[in-house]
RNA sequence: GCCGGGGUGGCGGAACUGGUAGACGCGCUGGAUUCAAAAUCCAGUUACUUCGGUAGUGUCGGUUCGAUUCCGACCCUCGGUACCA
């Protein structure tokens, strides 16, 4: 029999085992309860990172434990296969986008097999073959059929020296990252997809979501950021022309003393004809970064159009200004200001001496000193005229009803969501199934030429993408009137192939359809897991597309995710780990070294999977140590032959303190996998359970006999976290079925009594004694022994004893005076 | 800026519903074993202490018999911020 725990040896054999038994090919089974245990698929970026590890693990042993629970688990993998990264190797390394994201994909599977994820891997896909992206393209001509798909000009980054459009990453202090250059906005026409259509129901059925962290429900909440106000227009003086507005506090309208526009507002372009400072500002604005950080910490800057606009209650006029910090693309592209009353106006005004007017008086005892700060809180009203004394809430009503009446406002429902943009003007990615024909406008590509196929043998060399000067791949005759026409360049963003991947692993072979029955089998999933990173965008876009796909029919319910795991990051000193801090571990090296249970014990030991971990190679000989010791008291133990049967009546008190802290595990092992997912204080009753048997002194027969239960426990809580060693170990143990198939262990609640318990005794609420007391004790048994302990005594001594608070099975607090 | 997390020994973390702060592991110290070392095993390990205790969970304040846990303010840090995935 092996003495030294050999992980290269078992691992290569057990995996082999599965694969020849096909143990995770998960068939459809109405007879058993499904499970969908789904981790979110990796961009093939050359070699497994630490976080992938982590991902992974965490999604293995879930699977594990939910197979032992008897269910019928679907566990897939795939990649998400295009992306930026394949076109900067593509340009440092001189090697097309396909060819390396196709060798990547080729060695990540085999490090992901190495580390014996139980993947069906029947069902594995690439986002960039053809078989999956056409369906996106697919639905994307039924969407743009039903009306939810448009194109408007929108703004992207752009670096005038390498022509080409940059990605907000690649965009660092205003400059693009390889040329240097400042980058400015330019506007293109881009498809969009109306994700505001279903704002209402991404919000609401977050309710649905009890499987979700409330952090991330809050988080999607906020995004979406669902308003109810009041949309008002302002005349602008001497002009047909009227300004939109929307605000959510009606209450403060009295209070405007300017209106605001983006520097790209038509109204500013027009005045900027006429105005050399407001052009130079306009030209000032286009040199700012378009990312939403970037725009809220610039400082606020702004200019008077020289417009001024008609105030629709009170006939005042105000002035209109140019400011950065409007948005375009966001709302009208205009906000009315009301410095008394809201900060950032506040400060804009002091900054531009701009007036200062309060109609918000406070209503409790908030202090309100204009000189300061802005008062924004909500309250009555004062120096509104017909207004004054209106509450807050009361003048919503009242402005918007004398507004409607005029004609000159109504109340909206606003959302800080806004349409997502999906065209990138990148190479590797999903081509947009449009044509753009000189008569017809924009024609999709017919469902019978499907797929619009990438061309992969392509050069990248940074100049943009090399679909823009094929003609081969553009030019094309228009569907509906056969003139020439050219198809779209742009590609999907991203996150278009990883909205629905999830549903195409339920029947990835599918050739005639995006998805077919066996979707409505298996979905939802069960439980999802991934990285925090992704709580607000990936996850929405998911849900987005999940209504998109029940609208079609395609599948059933209303949400693709019933469970979330959010994971947090690994970490080495503190620091995310990356290429550029030079703090990589590679998970290669650590598998090679110690084999992959180990690195999975460590990466569910270190620290539950929502907190962040940190890296820490003694920690990581720590978790090898204790697989070594658990094999090598394992074959100690076998070594010495079979055991007895268990004689439970007759085991002396040690035994039965063995078998109760063996049961006392199992319960919080169960516990902690099936419920808490803290994986480590599971491992670490396991590791407090082989301390308690390792150093059980007796050689008796029963002792044996406990020893084995509690080891052939030991291996079945520990095989979803560690399978290879324990499939060995289960085998050495005398069981012929596979540890994988074993079934989850049930709790001997006859073993978990105790007729002592420990209370603990403070004395004003610090401990002070302890005491076994029998577990049936009633309260005032409890209290009398409590009082008379010895050193409990000595902290009462001659003072009055006020109360006595008894926390049943746990502590007496004696509360005296003085 | 805004939204959402986090902060506990030398380190990773535990304390699940307001009830023993520091489980488990790492490191360190001492011991056993060894010619010696590695490995392994055993014991100890928050700080201070007059050895009775006292203080202590980012900071300051509050509620409570009792607060790492609840409330208020603040500091630091991480994730996201719509074209990184």
């Amino acid at each position: 029999m092996q003495q030294e725990y050999s992980p290269a040896d078992i691992e290569a054999k057990v995996q082999q085992h599965w694969q020849q038994e096909k143990t995770f090919r998960a068939v459809e089974d109405n007879e058993k309860e499904k499970y969908y245990c789904l981790a979110m698929f990796p961009y093939p970026s050359g070699q497994l990172h630490m976080g992938h590890v982590r991902n992974y693990t965490i999604g293995d042993v879930i699977a594990r434990y939910h197979r032992m629970q008897g269910k019928n688990v679907l566990q897939p993998m795939g990649w998400d296969a295009f992306g930026l990264p394949a076109e900067n190797a593509a340009i440092k390394n001189k090697v097309a986008p396909a060819a390396w994201t196709y060798d990547n994909i080729d060695y990540m599977r085999a490090q992901l097999q190495r580390l014996g994820l139980g993947y069906d891997w029947e069902r594995e896909l690439a986002t960039c073959s053809p078989e999956y992206y056409r369906w996106e393209q697919w639905l994307f001509i039924r969407l743009f059929e039903k009306g939810l798909v448009y194109k408007k000009t929108a703004a992207v980054n752009w670096d005038p020296v390498d022509n080409t459009v940059l990605a907000n990453e690649q965009v660092i202090d205003g400059r693009g990252w390889r040329s240097g250059a400042l980058v400015e906005k330019r506007d293109i026409p881009q498809w969009f997809m109306k994700i505001t259509d279903y704002a209402e129901q991404l919000l609401n059925d977050l309710d649905q979501l009890d499987g979700w962290p409330e952090q991330v429900k809050t988080m999607q909440a906020n995004w979406i950021g669902r308003s109810e106000g009041l949309q008002i227009e302002f005349d602008i003086v001497d002009s047909t022309e009227k300004l939109a507005v929307y605000t959510t506090r009606p209450d403060t309208l009295m209070g405007v003393t300017y209106l605001a526009v983006a520097a790209e507002h038509p109204l500013a372009l027009k005045s900027a004809e006429s105005n050399a400072e407001l052009q130079a500002f306009i030209d000032e604005c286009r040199r700012m970064e378009t990312s939403e950080a970037a725009l809220e910490t610039a400082d606020k800057k702004g200019v008077a159009t020289g417009l001024m606009a008609t105030h629709p209650i009170t006939g005042e006029l105000v002035p209109v200004w140019a400011a950065n910090f409007v948005l375009m693309g966001y709302g009208t592209g205009a906000v009315m200001s009301v410095p008394a009353h809201d900060q950032r106006d506040y400060e804009f005004a002091n900054q531009y001496g701009l007036a200062i007017k309060q109609v918000i008086a406070p209503a409790h005892d908030e202090t309100c000193d204009l000189t300061v700060a802005a008062f924004t809180e909500k309250g009555q009203l004062v120096n509104s005229g017909q207004f004054d004394g209106l509450s807050s809430a009361a003048s919503f009503d009242a402005i918007a009803q004398q507004l409607e009446q005029q004609n000159k406002g109504e109340r909206q429902v606003n959302y800080r969501l806004r349409d997502w943009g999906v065209s990138r003007q990148r190479y590797w990615g999903t081509p947009i199934p449009i044509i753009n024909c000189p008569d017809c406008g924009a024609v999709p590509v017919p469902e019978a030429d499907l797929p619009v196929r990438l061309p992969e043998d392509v050069i990248v060399d940074g100049s943009g993408s090399p679909i823009k000067s094929m003609p081969e791949f553009y030019q094309c005759a228009c569907p509906r009137c056969g003139s020439d026409a050219e198809r779209e360049t742009d590609t999907f963003d991203t996150f278009f192939e990883s909205s629905w991947y999830y549903a195409r692993f339920t029947c990835p072979d599918n050739s005639e359809a995006m998805l077919d029955e066996r979707a409505k089998h298996w979905l939802p999933v069960d439980q999802y897991i991934g990285g925090i990173e992704h709580a607000v965008l990936h996850l929405l876009y998911a849900r987005f597309f999940h209504k998109l796909m029940r609208d079609e029919g395609l599948v059933a319910g209303d949400e693709p995710f019933k469970n979330l795991l959010t994971q947090g990051m690994v970490l080495k000193d503190g620091m995310k780990m990356s290429k550029s801090k030079g703090n990589t571990v590679d998970p290669q090296a650590l598998i090679d070294q110690y084999g992959a249970d180990t690195a999975r014990l460590f990466m569910m030991f270190a620290a539950p999977p929502e907190q962040s971990l940190e890296w820490s190679d003694k920690a990581v000989e720590g978790s090898n140590r204790f697989l070594k010791r658990l094999w090598r008291f394992t074959i100690e133990h076998v070594e010495k032959g079979a055991c007895t049967t268990l004689i439970i009546d007759s085991l002396s008190d040690d035994l039965k303190a063995v078998r109760r802290q063996t049961y006392q595990a199992l319960t919080k092992v169960s516990d902690d996998i099936g419920r808490r997912h803290t994986f480590n204080t599971a491992i670490a009753a396991v590791m407090e359970l082989m301390n308690a048997v390792t150093k059980l002194d007796d050689n008796s027969e029963q002792a044996r006999a406990v020893i084995q239960e509690a080891l052939e426990m030991t291996v079945l809580m520990l095989s979803p976290i560690t399978p290879h060693i324990c499939h060995q170990l289960w085998q050495l143990l005398g069981h012929e079925e596979a540890v994988v198939n074993a079934d989850w262990p049930q709790v001997d609640d006859s073993a978990l009594v105790q007729d002592k318990i420990e209370l603990m005794i403070q004395v004003n609420g610090k401990l002070r004694a302890k005491m076994k007391v029998d577990a049936d004790a009633d309260k005032a048994t409890v209290e009398a022994l409590a009082v008379a302990d010895e050193n409990v005594q000595k902290f009462i001594a001659d003072k009055e004893i006020r109360k006595i608070i008894v926390v049943p099975g746990r502590l007496i607090n004696i509360v005296v005076a003085g």
